[in-house]
DNA sequence: TTGTTATATAAAGCAATAGTTATATATTTG
DNA sequence: CAAATATATAACTATTGCTTTATATAACAA
């Protein structure tokens, strides 16, 4: 395999992460479920567009949506919320873990440097 | 103002994060700096498109380069990683605090339905 | 059944993005 | 200084993504 099923829904999360009335919408799940009207209400743009953000969200697996009558009340969804934040995280201790040692490095030659100048 | 300028990096940092070959580079730098070159090696892509991949990971804050000679080593940068997993754990945690009521209302209300089907 | 409401899908336009090749710039090395 | 190395920029193309309007579907209400 060349690429790992995990990266492909990375690369489907973090672009529907990438837009910012996306993320509104992601905003909005976060006080309870909302109908795909109350979820286009504050916004400027049309309903279709926001059926289509719904469908990406969905897609990346942030959000689930149910049935209830016309309605498709839309919620925010776990797992790759977890897988994110996971990934991310990997990244930040991996900085904090291997750039220490570097800092010291060049701090030295820094230092070597200056000692150098005189 | 109507866009927060936070949300602007979140844009940027998310949208860079949408790629694979992005986040490949990104997991080669949580081993330590990495030159260009060193960073293109992998890839089957041009040397080009790398740097045209290390601009926007920069430009979303998520490297930094330094100057080494000829070299521009590449190196993970901090702020922004931890602003994007804060905002990714904003929503996790809206999801488990603000869903677990409605799952007891569902469930409430799904169980009314069972008894009335009888 | 007819009108209305909630949502989805389709078609089309335009802007943004990722890739390419060719070339420029700066640094090192002989 | 000349050749080689490391990286960046430019110009161009192809693809993708967001938006719109128009229309379809499904549920509800009268």
């Amino acid at each position: 395999m060349t690429i790992d099923s995990k990266d492909l829904d990375h690369d489907a999360a973090f672009a529907a992460l990438a837009d910012p009335t996306r993320r509104a919408i992601l905003s909005r799940l976060a006080d309870g479920e909302a109908t795909v009207n109350e979820l286009a209400e504050p916004f400027d743009i049309s309903q279709p567009a926001i059926s289509r953000h719904l469908k990406v969200l969905e897609g990346a697996g942030l959000i689930t949506r149910r049935v209830d009558g016309q309605r498709r009340p839309c919620r925010l969804a776990g797992g790759t919320l977890e897988e994110l934040e996971a990934w991310l995280d990997m990244l930040r201790r991996a900085l904090t873990a291997n750039y220490n040692r570097l800092d010291a490095v060049l701090a030295d030659e820094m230092a070597k440097q200056d000692l150098k100048k005189d």
